[in-house]
DNA sequence: CGTATGACGTGCA
DNA sequence: GTGCACGCCATAC
């Protein structure tokens, strides 16, 4: 079943992650098999620009929420509304 | 094929 | 707590 790409992999993983809920780059990478290719997810949900991916969800291991191809700013909004546990 | 990049993580001063 | 440097992986060119 590795049929797919560590891309498709991570895209799905973040798309499973439940509201209110926070996953890291290292998690997910973990998730998807590769726990030492948290640089490639975060390069990965860069050149992702799908709606359906909650991308906002994935924030730094030391509780920063990193980056956002909107702004952290609209991460930060999201995470807020979603009650989400923030440093 | 080799080089460069990056929404990262950890270690050390 | 802060700042700097290195290492790691996948993808793009």
């Amino acid at each position: 079943m590795n049929s797919k790409s560590f891309s498709e992999r991570v895209l799905e993983i973040v798309g499973r992650i439940p509201k209110g809920q926070v996953l890291s780059y290292k998690e997910v990478a973990r998730r998807a098999g590769r726990p030492l290719a948290y640089r490639a997810v975060g390069n990965i949900l860069k050149q992702n620009h799908d709606p359906k991916i909650p991308c906002h969800r994935v924030i730094r291991a030391n509780g920063t929420l990193g980056g956002f191809n909107r702004g952290a700013d609209t991460k930060a909004k999201l995470l807020r509304e979603e009650k989400a546990i923030l440093i």
